[in-house]
DNA sequence: TTGTACGCGTTATCAA
DNA sequence: TTGATAACGCGTACAA
């Protein structure tokens, strides 16, 4: 059904050779300008377009990217993928999508079609933390820039553009520290080196200020799904004992606190300080607006790519970028004369000004 | 530097010819068991794995699906990819993504690259309205599936994926109505179809029940940006005669408009009613939460997929996905007894249900 | 059950 | 400045 148009159809138009009608499209300078003009002309007339998949096959070329992600439709992963995209378009490279759903069987397996389809790159966030990297090795073997993103391997060596997880956090439950809360709990994930980091850092913020650390206000689940979130929200502010703030590993969660604390007729941030995690859109929308940590997850994925695509060989690096705290409503106790936290202007605090 | 091996390099290593290797590879049944499973195991062994831009050149089959968005980083279209995604992954076909940035040459340069790359099918939410269709045009010329979805072109034929604007409109600014407001403006986007639409059905509503339709309450920009929105807003709720209600063309716009009038002192819902469009995150974060059309992305993008996948060869077909009304606080005022918009179960009406 | 031979469409090398 | 030829790696009709 095909009728397209090949450099061979064009070469016998004009009784040349394939090559030099090759060489003309692309405006080789050892082709005569009359050629050249005469060829791109009836190219375009008869809307010639280069077959890539054979260009790609003769230059073991794709200018494609692999990305590989857990759920594209979350904030942080779709805003990950757009600064991708955005660069790896600039620099004429396409960008092939995949998801793992969080499962690694999964991963495997996307990640071995990737390689298959001899991407010129690979971007990944980590399913979940495993042992096994036979799936990324094979890209190394054959030197195809490799990056990890947001969730990273800690023991696979590689290029990493990552956030200070650690001290962010610290900074986070600092910040309620300092705002006068006493009893801090923490809600988190299991099993993702991230979240892990996130916990250390809120311990040892904890531990710098004298507070105890009680394992009655720290809660996880494997997955902050809206009903884990919530249940476990419910679990910590409904015990005998409960927080005056909690710091959420993601916003969501942080939202959903919120949510249920105003229900239970909590004030926040009053009865109960919040802070999260990402600067999701959600989080200025709620009220009162979240206090949270902003990760910048497009120039993650702008640098993500350049790295990519200016492959340095044989070195591995790893870029850490800033994180801020934006201050919001959801943290600052109300005093006389600050009526509302709504109002509160954004300050911002970054993980670089910390002196890290 | 790749040392990849190939086809070749099994067959030598058995001394049979490439066909064979090629064909046990795939568990051809005419081969014989034994050299079937030799050479699986070989290859395994080797980690073999098949060059699939030389299968692709041969068979002039890529199962790559090409899909086309303004934004990756909006919450409809991530969701939109993520079904997409989920689909192709099943059918063994990866999906490249590209942004248009709403610029209608970007749109060409991107949907053009992906023809060459002879993609299986492509997936695309136009840019902007216009009237040259010439880079789409190849496709139906070379038998590619195409389908248009969410904002999909009046005047090109071919398969399309929607939902109905202008009765999904109708039923928000009837529910508006019908909650006694009396006075309702709207804000939205000029220049594309969809927006049209929404305000069609909208002014619709207003005629059948005998409301006029005032221009000076009825404001759009280009395009609705934060900026954007929260000027029309104000200029709307600031004026003279200002609207008691507001039906928004997208959330964002709804959300800004609810806090723009918590802002200003007023009342939502009592004396500001606000309905959005599409059931974004923030639709059900806001406070009060926001009554909105809920439009499905992600079943619209597995709908899609499965349409492309499984094309029918020479029949355009026009698939319109049922709508929900979500009604919830910010537009329904408060009586006694109902102390709070917050709790209101979500009332759900499908655009199915009211005949349509 | 296996092998031969060719083609997919392009680009690169070498020679003219 | 141009042409002839090979090669990229695989899949498949046809033959054996």
């Amino acid at each position: 059904m095909s009728t397209d148009i090949t450099i061979y159809d064009i070469a016998k138009n004009f009784n040349v050779s394939p090559s030099t009608v090759s060489r003309a499209l692309k405006g080789h300078k050892s082709i005569s300008k009359k050629r050249t003009q005469e060829i791109q002309a009836y190219a375009r007339e008869k809307g010639f377009q280069v077959n890539s998949v054979a260009a790609k096959l003769r230059t073991q070329k794709t200018h494609t990217l692999g990305v590989v992600v857990t759920w594209i439709n979350q904030p942080f992963f779709a805003s990950l993928i757009s600064g991708i995209e955005s660069v790896a378009q600039e620099h004429g490279f396409h960008v092939i999508i995949s998801q793992t759903h969080d499962q690694h069987d999964l991963e495997v397996q996307v990640v071995n079609n990737l390689f298959n389809s001899r991407v010129d790159g690979i971007i990944i966030s980590l399913a979940i933390e495993t042992e096994s990297f036979a799936h990324l090795e094979q890209f190394k073997n054959r030197n195809v820039p490799l990056v990890f993103v947001d969730r990273v391997p800690s023991a696979f060596k590689g290029d990493k553009v990552i956030i200070d997880n650690f001290q962010s956090a610290f900074i986070a439950t600092e910040h309620l520290i300092k705002q006068g809360y006493k009893r801090i709990g923490h809600i988190t994930a299991t099993g993702k080196l991230i979240f892990k980091q996130r916990l250390d850092g809120y311990k040892a913020a904890l531990n710098k200020y004298g507070l105890d650390i009680d394992e009655s206000i720290i809660a996880s689940a494997p997955s902050l799904s809206e009903e884990n979130s919530l249940a476990i929200a419910r679990k910590l502010l409904t015990q005998e004992n409960r927080p005056d703030a909690i710091f959420a590993a993601i916003d969501s969660t942080a939202v959903i606190t919120i949510q249920l604390a105003k229900e239970m007729g909590l004030n926040v941030p009053n009865d109960l300080g919040v802070v999260g995690f990402n600067n999701d859109p959600i989080s200025s929308v709620v009220d009162p607006q979240l206090t949270t940590i902003s990760q910048p997850p497009v120039l993650m994925g702008k640098i993500a790519a350049e790295h990519v695509l200016n492959n340095k060989e044989h070195m591995s690096e790893v870029i850490t970028l800033d994180t801020e705290l934006i201050v919001r409503g959801s943290s600052v106790r109300l005093t006389e004369g600050n009526s509302n936290g709504k109002d509160l202007s954004s300050k911002q605090f970054s993980s670089q000004d910390m002196g890290q």
